[in-house]
DNA sequence: CGCGAACTTGATATTTGTCAACTAAGGTGG
DNA sequence: CCACCTTAGTTGACAAATATCAAGTTCGCG
């Protein structure tokens, strides 16, 4: 099966053969994690940098009184610390809202790889930006839809994400979270989950059962939803600049 | 008086006399911009990078059904679209919330500064990845917060970010936007805007008249809205990585 | 002086949260 | 293999937060 990171990444820059193998060659040795562990947590430094090779982890803040948003679900491909370091620390935790399998790079092995090969620098940070903005239309569903459009909202775009790295069927794929992370994600109750999920399966729209979510109708739910894959720049669009372009930022 | 881009960027990175130079010298002839114009659109690719020097601006997307979302608001100091080129376009717009003086830089100038002065990378890079931490932040707040904490957390954030460009005086700062753009940054209406408005006010937190904020009572605001900075990341807490930390990414 | 946009206020509707009881499913020890 | 326990999910009744609608009010500006 192709490799998660390299399908990914070939969205954010021209990869050669000699990246392709390079950043295949970095998801060498996963290591499996169980449910509902934190993978880095805030305040923390992180060594290496992690990947996710396969299952499901989610960014996330605790609040004082117990409250937790989830701020972004991390499926296989994606970075879980890329950048810290120019931040100094974690803001947020890492936690697997399912089983996982990721691997921890030395952060010298990223660095070494991003200096002497362009595209992939620019390869991650394009992952970094596209996350970023990802991050954006998050807020714009939370702050702007209500709960049954947001659901599928989340549903759209986790479909498409998944549908790059090869992690999807022809009707839908695994998602084995619970209900209440999901409730976490939305910045909705669990309770509220449960009806409106209620709803979208009367709709005809989804079906959620053994951890497997269907998609029955995907453009339905992308027009109930109002979703629009833009946001998640996957298509690459050429880019007239100088050459110097991919160096500049790499 | 201080450049706002330079007080912003030492929290980034340990500029020299020759960094801060170079970059005072970007700040050379900005244009004014009338209040609620757009300054760059969805789906553009900025020629320049745009750095606002003084007055408001923000992100946001505006949903079919007319609906809009402010996703952050921009301050002197901060750039508008600085990494958009490896994105391919940008993927929301930006507008000046307020009357807005702002440069713009021809991207190569940035492209050149950034190959040859390795600190100044790093803290433009610091300075993206800061936004992203806002952001997150932002999604904390619609999603957990309800309005009264939600509004008082976003006084908290902008108080700190204006202090750190030197845009405050002892006790508030200059805040000439509508209740509208509020209400849409909030993601509550603007009739919600105002009744929650004169609570705080009624509860002697802020007032906010004549187009400037005053926080009057800035311990008792965080601790009612459970604002902490660490996410804007404006301690630099030591590095003890190797010095190829620092060129790594630049 | 009068217009229009922003803001305020009250009455009411809708969405979502809270609480509590119940059901279903998975795991564990006897 | 069954009794029991725990956790997740479901459902209904009710409460709270926020939206909607509509009618003022204020204020800058032509």
């Amino acid at each position: 099966m192709a490799n998660p990171l390299v399908l990914k990444l070939e969205h954010g820059a021209d990869l050669t053969n000699e990246d392709r193998a390079l950043l295949q060659s970095l998801s060498g040795t996963a290591r499996r994690i169980q449910a509902h562990q934190d993978i880095i947590r805030e305040g923390e430094r992180p060594e290496n940098v992690h990947l996710i090779m396969e299952g499901w982890a989610c960014r996330y803040k605790q609040l004082p009184d117990g409250k937790r948003q989830i701020m972004a679900f991390l499926v296989p491909g994606d970075f879980c610390d890329l950048h810290v370091a120019i931040l100094g620390e974690m803001d947020h935790n890492i936690g697997t809202a399912w089983g996982c399998n990721l691997v921890a790079i030395p952060r010298r092995i990223i660095d070494e790889l991003v200096q002497s090969h362009p595209r992939i620098a620019r390869a991650l940070w394009w992952s970094t930006l596209a996350d970023e903005g990802t991050l954006r239309e998050w807020l714009v569903n939370l702050g702007q839809r209500q709960a049954d459009r947001r659901m599928a909202h989340l549903f759209c775009e986790l479909l498409v994400r998944l549908q790059t790295v090869g992690c999807t069927d022809e009707d839908g794929f695994e998602f084995p979270i619970s209900q209440i992370d999901l409730s976490d994600a939305l910045g909705i109750t669990s309770v509220h989950v449960s009806r409106v999920l209620k709803e979208l399966q009367a709709q005809s729209l989804v079906t959620w059962q053994n951890g497997r979510l269907r998609i029955l109708d995907a453009p339905k739910l992308k027009a109930f939803s109002g979703f629009n894959d833009r946001y998640l720049h996957l298509t690459r669009r050429r880019n007239g600049g100088a050459p110097s372009e991919t160096a500049s930022f790499g």
